[in-house]
DNA sequence: CTGAATGCAAAACCTTTGCACCTGA
DNA sequence: TCAGGTGCAAAGGTTTTGCATTCAG
């Protein structure tokens, strides 16, 4: 986690404070709601900038499903359960070196039906 | 893969023909450029609904990049190494029931820095 | 014929940005 | 003070949609 630059402004802490520990992986919109709760007036482009900036300081990990943006507090290691049903997003906490159990969600109630695999890095042409 | 539907039309036909064995997972934009040097005057909305109809019928599958999605005429069961340098998205062919291996990447020149996994279904609170 | 598909353009959607004003350090 | 942050609104990029027209079967 890179360590925090500029201000501590108002609306920095209030953004924060509604999305810290909270583990529904709310879109930005779904903050900005919460934040004008306590600022009415703040704008949503400040919002905007604000997650932005709590992602550069390590402290949020963006998660995209269809084209919105989600954000997570939970910035360890862990994947991700979507109910195809209802929207709902799950952390799965997978331990280092561990074999990724899948097995264990049916035990907790949930249905895999698919899953999906990502490798990011550089590839051959461009190392070369 | 569902049966196909609806009518044989130039443009569908055009549009399929662009994509089918293309790997390099297209985007709609750059789909529609190159359909239009066979149809000229074909509308990009006709290509996004010609490419939503393939995926309907399950000949296409869509990979969403950032906010973009990206069209891949390999429908089996395979995952993605996305070049952070160079964009270029490579294919990942696993075998059922085999063990997902990105020890074999690096074999092949490519550096995995991270990875990103996500399950799909219905969760507890859904099937209950 | 007749409904499905098309072309066009406008709208929708999410996110970013330019700019004048404000404010924390 | 004064650079960084804010509010506002406009613009950006991608995708969808309404509607009159065309076309496949």
């Amino acid at each position: 986690m890179e360590k925090s630059t500029g201000r501590k402004t108002r609306q920095l802490e209030v953004v924060w404070h509604e999305v810290a520990g909270d583990n529904s992986h709310p879109t930005a919109d779904q903050i900005y709601r919460r934040v004008r709760r306590h600022i009415p007036n703040i704008s949503l482009g400040t919002v905007y900038r604000n997650l932005q900036k709590l992602v550069a300081e390590g402290k949020l990990q963006v998660l995209i499903l269809g084209r919105t943006q989600h954000f997570d507090p939970l910035v360890d290691s862990h994947q991700h359960f979507i109910c195809q049903t209802c929207g709902r997003v799950y952390d799965i906490l997978v331990g280092k070196d561990e074999e990724i159990l899948p097995a264990s969600l049916p035990q907790g109630g949930f249905t895999v039906t698919s899953h999906r695999l990502a490798f990011f890095g550089e590839c051959k042409s461009c190392s070369g």
